[in-house]
DNA sequence: TGTATTCGATACAGTAATGTATCGAACGGG
DNA sequence: CCCGTTCGATACATTACTGTATCGAATACA
């Protein structure tokens, strides 16, 4: 995952050189986070907790960020980064490949965003609580809005660039399209909540026929 | 909703005369509780907010609660009861009424049931939480699987008693089923999250319009 | 290798929440 | 109206967490 940078949030203090030890253990922390924020919650996860998974004690979170909300927004950043590295490079290396005989090409732009972005039951558990976090401190909400902006309109262009790939173009506003991508990707996936479970291979598949059902019926051949 | 019931949890002890004020009291506390929760979160609701929302002091709340899981499981008890008991007495009054010239069975039942159930942001945040508090503390599973057979089971039934109403049988398993409906009240109201909106009637018609459409296409005519 | 600086550990004070033990007031039965 | 019981308030000890200030070790750079 790691995306090296400076900022801890949206305030980019663009000044600090930083060390590949320093980068590191921001990087530690950001990991242990995700693991105590799905296993407590994001209220529950102490400063102290998630140190003490991440092998460090509070001095080096006090050193890399200024409070707990500071990372998380790091989190989300981070995630957010990963998701768009990994649809640009999809696109990318599907930009001159044919594509696989009798398949559709939603149909494997969707596979392989997935396959590139496991989803598991921490990954789901960490972001319901940090939406929740969000959603109940709204006296965050502009510096909320600076980091998702980014993300939306990001994300958006590259849903545009896969529909035009695929010879499409949206039959609903872009606003509505996204809405609607994160609805489908939230009701496939929040059974993890409850854990591995036998077939959750196969539910898997459903949050992947949720998404192409939602891409196409938005969507209409130009 | 006050459901008068003498143990708190599944624990059923039987044996306590319940007073009137004591009825009171513990009723005034679950109301609190839920606001609380819904602003704070289950973790972020501590004991002692709780009862300043509810004008008691924490003296009140031990003497009702053994802890605030107790709470958490007299809460959605609660909340199960009333919407089981919305959902029977809609039935009953329907038993022998015409259906509305022109409307369809399922679609007025639906409306009914919503009608009597109302999903307000509060709720919505309230039922997550309590989700994630659950899932989140597993070594009380049995605990939670003893407050949610009953439900289900009686759940279950209601929608057999209403698809018969309808002339419909399932096309699902009932587990299945009951998977489908719970999903699609979810997705049909997570959006109460993010605050009232211009469009939140339309948006509970969503909700609507998802449920009437889930238990149609699982089920089948005669 | 020597030295300046950065980074993380440690110690400390302050705050919030928990659970228990006890007390006094309200209430119900007679 | 009175008395015994119940119920909720108050006080206390304890624990967990936060944030800051300081110190020592690891690191980069010459």
């Amino acid at each position: 995952m790691s995306v090296q940078q400076t900022g801890s949030g949206p305030k980019a203090s663009a000044a600090a050189p930083i060390t590949a030890r320093r980068a590191a253990t921001r990087q530690r922390l950001l990991t242990a986070a995700a693991a105590v924020i799905a296993e407590r919650g994001a209220n529950g996860a102490s400063v102290e907790a998630i140190c003490e998974e991440a092998g460090f004690t509070r001095g080096a979170f006090y050193s890399n960020f200024s409070t707990k909300e500071d990372l998380l927004y790091a989190l989300m950043q981070d995630k957010h980064q990963f998701l768009l590295d990994g649809i640009r490079r999809i696109l990318d290396e599907t930009a001159h490949a044919p594509v696989p005989a009798g398949a559709d090409v939603i149909d494997d732009l969707v596979d392989k965003v997935l396959a590139a972005n496991p989803v598991d039951r921490q990954a789901r558990l960490m972001e319901t609580e940090i939406g929740l976090y969000m959603v109940r401190n709204p006296e965050q909400a502009p510096v909320l809005q600076q980091v998702m902006q980014p993300f939306h309109d990001e994300l958006a262009r590259l849903v545009m660039e896969g529909l035009a790939r695929a010879g499409r173009r949206l039959t609903v506003s872009t606003e509505d399209a996204l809405t609607l991508l994160i609805a489908g990707y939230e009701t496939g996936t929040t059974h993890l909540w409850f854990g591995p479970h036998p077939g959750e291979q196969s539910e898997l598949d459903a949050c992947r026929r949720a998404l192409t059902l939602i891409i196409k019926s938005m969507s209409e051949p130009v």
